[in-house]
DNA sequence: CAGGCCGCAGAGAGCGCTCTCACGGGGTGG
DNA sequence: CCACCCCGTGAGAGCGCTCTCTGCGGCCTG
């Protein structure tokens, strides 16, 4: 090993030493390190010379303890790592939060709560890690916020389905959106027409499934060619395969999302059916899968990016004090592609 | 709003107040909550049922000034977000990270690391936030670790091309594993075999050129037929174009990534050239890319989750001070599929 | 020219925890 | 029966920072 053993850090340099070496007091340091006004310049710079000079960083912990405040919030990731990871959803949602964060103070961490270590989880959110928590995929059966909220800050991805009354979230109009997507399909005079819905322990899965019905109540049709996926491409492919089952003619189909879409698809060629001359589907979500699919998918489009970033900024916002809206509701639009 | 103002959070119990309601000193929660032997049983059921009913939890900031340890390691992700988070490998490796880490006292976090904020992930690492840090898919051109090490455990994924002599690190055997693959395709008949390789400023894309030229080179073979690709499916379409507008016969491929493997097979499909009837592939990396393809890719097996894993161990065991590899080297196993 | 202010700096008291050290009491061995 | 240990406990000193409060000049006002 060629260098200090990495194992032991180095001590680091404090306020003090700066203040030493700068001729100043502590307090005078740390408001030039909070660059609170009135400090004088000159000082200002030897302090800042001598920050340089000692390499000098803040100790978050004698920092957050001093000030009751830890200037990170934390993205807390329930579902287990793979699947977060690939959908591209949640890539979108973090890119939009750390978008945001980045312009701020904050520091964005991230916890991957599994069912396994509940505990552990809510010992790091209010064991004063962090000022806020971002809570996305919010299972109805998930609870490692529960005893959170009240204690700290917390905004929700989509609209928490249980106990949560008053609680901080932006969603998408997911019903309005499926229900547009839904007559898309009526104004290309199908009529039998089947849904590829989303769990229905998650407010994305029940208000699209509940914008279908809309539509087709709306119109006077039936409305139980109903099979669930959970949004992954597989049990889209389950999904489709049970509907093909049933045996009832289908001309239309919506998809809860692109994700599912694309394992319709497989299923809907497996049986030599066209898209969308034999089955004209319309999907949810407009991610790299809606794109990639042959032939492109129509699709309900929703802001995710903007999503995640207005989550962050309504967790500053709680943070930090000021007013901000309870909810946040996010318009979708239609994509018109060749698959409807 | 039905709850309290989730901007102020009520003031948390501290040590202080389960020793008063337990009745006993401060030192003696200590000794409990960081279950320390010789405690009187008696007491320490007194302490725990003080610490159950206020609800107490340590607070982390305090712990860390005090103990100068933070039980929390930070995976730090110098690539654009949509990035990392599409690409399946990164999806394994934090698999692997997390499990491991599930199974200790250590908390994940994970910083984002954009160009525009480099210092803010300095000051994070070097603000006693962390005991340690992951870094994955190092570029040469990224540094912000470079005054980093030293002054905290690092392990980084693959190995650091510069300046790092004497870091800890985790890879994979991508030279073999690339010269194996390259002498499937030889053992196949071929001998006009070309190459997509990857960027050039990271170790895997570099070993795995140097094994497919070592494995050329033994059997006397031509090794020009190189283009490069980022890793991504678009820009293994690229190269895969620049390689076929050379004009020089290619009956033999091997693709530095599955992902630019996929690119690869839509251009050779466009040009009516049937795998592996015209051009043999043999791909690297075993995820749902190589899988999905038709046909499917032969490719080099890595066990990537174990990266993400052994990574973790290596951390874990460099911050508790005890003895570890410094390199760890992960063999590769050649996956026989249809396209070669 | 006196009184008051205001701008800037320093002193000092914590924030909630860990950890060393000293202490008391009961058991052991000489 | 006394010296010695050792186990379990509490007291107290920090960890590195923030923030209030006080103090000290110099300038403006009357």
């Amino acid at each position: 090993m060629t260098h200090r053993d990495p194992g032991r850090a180095r001590p680091a340099p404090t306020l003090e030493m700066v203040a030493a070496l700068a001729g100043v007091s502590r307090a005078t340091v740390s408001r030039v390190v909070n660059d609170s006004p009135s400090v004088d310049p000159q000082r200002a710079r030897a302090v800042r010379d001598a920050i340089a000079e000692l390499n000098y960083v803040p100790n978050r912990a004698a920092r957050s303890l001093a000030s009751r405040r830890t200037q990170a919030v934390t993205l807390v990731l329930p579902e287990s790592t793979s699947k977060v990871f690939t959908d591209p959803f949640f890539a979108s949602v973090i890119e939009g939060i750390a978008g945001y964060l980045a312009e701020t103070e904050y520091t964005l961490t991230m916890i991957l709560s599994s069912e396994s270590t509940p505990d552990k989880t809510r010992r790091y959110l209010l064991g004063g890690n962090v000022d806020g928590a971002l809570v996305v995929s919010h299972h109805s059966g998930d609870d490692s916020w529960a005893r959170v909220s009240g204690s700290l800050p917390v905004v929700f991805a989509g609209r928490p389905l249980v106990g949560e009354a008053g609680s901080h979230y932006v969603e998408v109009e997911n019903e309005s959106g499926a229900a547009t997507a839904t007559d898309l399909l009526l104004s290309r005079g199908r009529r039998n027409i089947a849904t590829i819905a989303g769990p229905q322990d998650m407010s994305a899965g029940i208000d699209r499934l509940a914008g279908w019905r809309r539509a087709l109540a709306r119109a006077g049709l039936d409305s139980s060619r109903v099979e669930f996926g959970d949004f992954s491409p597989a049990s889209g492919a389950a999904a489709m395969r049970r509907l093909l089952a049933r045996g009832a003619p289908i001309d239309g189909l919506f998809v809860a999302s692109a994700q599912m879409a694309a394992g319709a698809y497989s299923v809907l060629e497996s049986h030599s059916l066209r898209i969308p001359g034999d089955v004209a589907v319309v999907g949810f979500d407009d991610d790299e899968f809606a794109a990639a699919l042959t032939p492109a998918l129509t699709t309900v489009h929703h802001p995710v990016t903007r999503l995640g970033a207005r989550m962050a900024e309504t967790l500053v916002a709680l943070i930090e004090g000021r007013p901000v809206e309870r909810v946040t509701r996010l318009g979708t639009s239609l994509i018109l592609r060749g698959s409807a």
